[in-house]
DNA sequence: GAATGTGAAGGTTTTCACAGCA
DNA sequence: TGCTGTGAAAACCTTCACATTC
């Protein structure tokens, strides 16, 4: 799992209720995946009995975590499914696209780059960024590579909601607070470090080694 | 964050000590990441504070993490950074090799290829599988494609101890069946389905869509 | 009858706070 | 004095169970 690395700072306000655990937000995403296959399918009505089971959840967990968003079943019927779903896109932000610049075209950056899933769920890769000259100015699937060393001037222009940073440790950090200092506040990182940004900005970041190693432990431990 | 997908049906064993929460599991492979570090910097020894303050975790924190393995410090002074970081490997089961099959030559596939950071680890892609006839045979970063069809008969000549799905979601589920019956009790998957597989066998999901989901809905909904 | 919505119970994880040791 | 190791407390998350509604 990645983690989160920003614990939304939200202490402040008492009155506000208790905001809502990352494990809930995961699965509401999921169900809105769910639902999606569910509405292609045809299916109108679906119960929180058959959500869970689709994912090995308990029916209890898929309404508490509805619930903390509102009532949208009927006793005795269950969920709509078309409703539910752009309900959930909506408490998501998925019901706008989303626009996105990768940092770093190296292996992982130029798979983002084709990576469809992104588009379909909302989200754009308006832009690409790398430092090597050979590649500034090339296309890559499609796209043309800009210097990052315009980046200030470059996400501005193209209004970039959301940064994926798929560059090296080493300068990992240095493009993140440039981008940082541009007023972006969602990043995705790929970078296998953890990265300072101030409070309002919110880093998840995916690290792959990590999660092999989890397999490892996993493996050698729970084994014999 | 990666999901876990499979919550270790542990339950049996009642005198067994109570299971280590997978943030615990996470958080131990950082700490060894982040020893690794210090170590190249020539740190001798490190307190829970400094090793909490490069994470944004509390020194309680990493303390009760070490604690459930073992007590690895000498009070007043700290813990002992090499020392402290080969435990943490044995601990892992990052003092061997893994042997690692690749099962999609698609974006994300080739992309893990050429992931050195793997490597690094202990963690060794020895094949690389497609069902592209176009694929098959060729040479990619330097590795021969292998037909999917064949996978039983490579995993088991090739001791593969771990499986990385990277494949779309329509054939995920058939192959990772195909992995299991092969005997393979760890697998990370970026294809963006929920993975059936046996009690006794690990499937760690990446999902990139989600992550950026989870980003959407934070700044949809904890700004303004 | 069937399935939601939700307080309360139960379980797990994190934080606290301090005894204990170098 | 400084920092670990750890029970106990607090916070958090999940499951239970049932009143409620269709």
């Amino acid at each position: 799992m990645a983690e989160l690395e920003n614990p939304q700072s939200e202490k402040s306000d008492p009155k506000r209720k208790r905001r809502i655990s990352d494990s809930t937000i995961y699965r509401i995403s999921q169900y809105h995946r769910l639902l999606h296959v569910l509405e292609e399918e045809g299916v109108k009505t679906v119960s929180s009995k058959q959500l869970a089971n689709r994912q090995r959840l308990t029916p209890a967990q898929v309404r508490k975590d509805l619930s903390f968003f509102g009532a949208f079943g009927t006793r005795g019927l269950g969920y709509p499914v078309s409703e539910l779903k752009s309900k959930i896109a909506g408490i998501i932000g998925l019901d706008r696209r989303w626009r996105v610049a990768v940092m770093g075209v190296g292996n992982i950056g130029s798979a983002l780059v084709g990576f469809k899933e992104f588009r379909n769920h909302g989200f754009d890769i308006r832009l690409i960024f790398d430092n090597d000259q050979r590649k500034i100015g090339s296309k890559h699937k499609g796209m043309l590579v800009s210097d990052i060393q315009n980046l200030e001037a470059e996400l501005a222009a193209e209004k970039i909601d959301l940064v994926i940073i798929a560059l090296p440790v080493s300068v990992a950090q240095l493009i993140v607070d440039r981008v940082v200092a541009c007023g972006i506040k969602g990043i995705l990182s790929f970078a296998p470090i953890h990265l300072e940004v101030p409070a309002d900005v919110i880093v998840r970041s995916e690290d792959m080694s990590i999660e092999m190693e989890y397999l490892a432990y996993s493996l050698t431990r729970l084994r014999n």
